[in-house]
DNA sequence: AGAGTTTGTGAAAGCGCTTTCATGTGCGCT
DNA sequence: AGCGCACATGAAAGCGCTTTCACAAACTCT
């Protein structure tokens, strides 16, 4: 078609100092007053007289002075960064809480490291390591592997944040969220819905997550005086093609059931299309419920009916408590209970198959 | 000289060194060399005699000594930490592709720096400016918004790996999928199909692939001669609801088209849950096809056809892409051509709708 | 055998900041 | 007046590396 109009405006200024970036040094010399003002005005360290701390703006600007962070940290001992272990940096859950770390740690200068430890606890090692060489000023692991003792020496070196478990230590904090409960939601919600045989499809086994998901739905089964049937649960490994193989293997023991419930959604995707492989429609033949209210669960068909988990504000929040570890204040983030998002995968059940 | 045995294997030894790093000039006091010469050897910057060499290794052992990688940069200029902008770390697809970053950046013992800059320049102008105040050593731009000009002024002072975009520029290096083609291939196996009404729903304007896709549509249409008709097209922004929507625009309009391309599997997801809830059947009643092939895409239901692009290629290949720039060597990557994977969302055109 | 090259190595000077430590000033107090 | 003290500020010493620069030792060549 036509050429478009090229849009001037303020171009964006990707600050064009090609002119090797000033020091603190020739800032100090152009407002005529030392170094050590200099950063001490930055840092907000002493007072320093309304003159210079004027003279100083003024030559900031107009050298259009960037500290060095490199140089801060090497004199300063710390880093400004923190290091993030993830266990897959492209999972849509792991992904979101990254996008909430990202933004609350650079409202306060500091920016995330981020790392993935695949679900695997040496890996994850290594990945702490590597941080830890990058001299991170603290360090947030999301759901990690790492046993708890580990977690707490780490503490002693460095300030440590973990989501997932629950773990008292100095210097240590831990953001869960209540698993247990958002599984006996979701079980609950089967139940109320005159579902007696739910399947279901476990998480990575020694998550402590996948435990207590595990265990609310044994506790929404034993508060209902259903019997827990063994036979009904299957491994899974918190990935699609997990759930697809748990729901082939389910559907293979015959053992009847007319709900199944996947500790998290991405299992349910895979569930969901076994079924759908299988000529069992959702929600008619079968009643369907995942965990973590993934951004697209809103979206597959029919939508799915899950636990909601704040992502975000998992990330958001535990990037907070690292601010407050590292003043020295004492964490106090809080994360929201769990819900349950009633949608479309769930019916009541019909016939006992 | 009091040695002592140092960590013992085994145990995911998250390193607990907690006796304040050894420095370089420790190693080389232990080895009895210079600091220099032990630099030296860790940089193999010159060649230093068997004896040495051997004597600063076990020094290094002895003392689990790690470079610090903050003074690293500061004496040695550079940072070893490239920035990567991404549109929305939390999306699958650039997820994937960041995935791959750190691997072949790890590899090389540099570090990425993810910042997402949100669709809007204005942002993706900030994200640079901090991630060059950080003093990275290069800059990798997943399909950015950044006009060719400011890329290319930027590669005047730091190496620059863009994807999603053609350009030529020293110092700079892009990386581009074939989005023409993969949309013609989108296109003209629907029409292959039968398929002679084709609805698009377009990606975010003003991006270069949106617009290459755009005209990959038209070509194939072209080539089949068919009537490019303009109310079959809508605007979409490249996420979920952006599909929904369109869809929902593209039946209340009420021209008749029997097959529904989007432009990203995201929005081809939003499309299918509109269908689904009109109660047209996909593909019964109406083919649907996406592009990127995200890993969700195998499990939507029906499985979703849809082209093919290798995210975690692209990552890895950008990345050593930068590898090669950063080391004054000519980048010599290239993408694999485009390929359709007809899954089950398309089927042959019965009657004209 | 002497001059000219290589080589391996150490000393020392930074990289751009932060942080004591020391100093000169202005003030309140006896 | 004289003393002490708080205060704003500068000088200088690092932080842990890399990188000249210089130099003695070991070769080469004529």
């Amino acid at each position: 078609m036509g050429k478009r109009i090229e849009k001037r405006a303020s171009t964006p200024r990707t600050s064009t100092k090609d002119q090797a970036a000033a020091t603190l040094e020739q800032v100090a010399a152009h407002a005529g007053v030392s170094p050590s003002t200099v950063s001490r005005i930055l840092n907000g360290t002493a007072v320093v007289s309304e003159v210079k701390q004027q003279a100083v703006a003024d030559a900031i600007a107009l050298l259009g002075f960037v500290p060095n962070p490199v140089a801060r940290s090497l004199a300063g001992g710390r880093s400004l960064s923190i290091g993030v272990v993830t266990q897959a940096i492209d999972s849509p859950y792991y992904g979101g809480a990254l996008r909430g770390i990202e933004d609350s740690l650079r409202a306060a200068g500091y920016s995330p490291l981020f790392t993935s430890g695949q679900w695997d606890e040496a890996e994850e090692a290594r990945c702490i390591d590597l941080l830890r060489a990058r001299r991170v000023d603290g360090l947030i692991v999301l759901t990690g592997r790492l046993s708890d003792a580990a977690l707490k020496s780490l503490a002693k070196a460095i300030p440590v944040v973990v989501t997932g478990r629950v773990l008292k230590a100095v210097n240590l904090f831990s953001l869960n969220f209540d698993n247990f409960e958002g599984a006996r939601l979701a079980a609950q919600h089967l139940i109320a819905m005159g579902h007696r045989s739910i399947a279901f499809i476990s998480g990575v086994a020694g998550h402590p997550d996948a435990a207590e998901r595990m265990r609310g739905y044994r506790s929404a089964l034993d508060d209902a005086g259903i019997r827990f049937d063994p036979r009904l649960v299957v491994p899974g490994a918190y990935h699609e093609d997990s759930g697809r193989v748990a729901v082939e293997t389910l559907l293979d023991q015959g053992h009847g059931f007319s709900a199944i419930f996947a500790a998290n959604d991405q299992m349910a995707f895979g569930a969901a299309l076994t079924l759908h492989r299988r000529g069992l429609n959702v929600p008619a033949d079968m009643s369907l419920v995942g965990f973590d209210d993934l951004h697209a669960s809103r979206y597959t068909i029919p939508p799915l009916s899950t636990v909601h988990q704040p992502v975000e504000d998992l990330g958001r929040l535990a990037a907070e408590a690292m601010l407050d570890l590292l003043a020295g204040r004492k964490p106090t983030a809080v994360l929201p209970a769990p819900t349950f998002v009633a949608r479309e995968s769930t019916r009541a059940a019909t016939l006992k198959r």
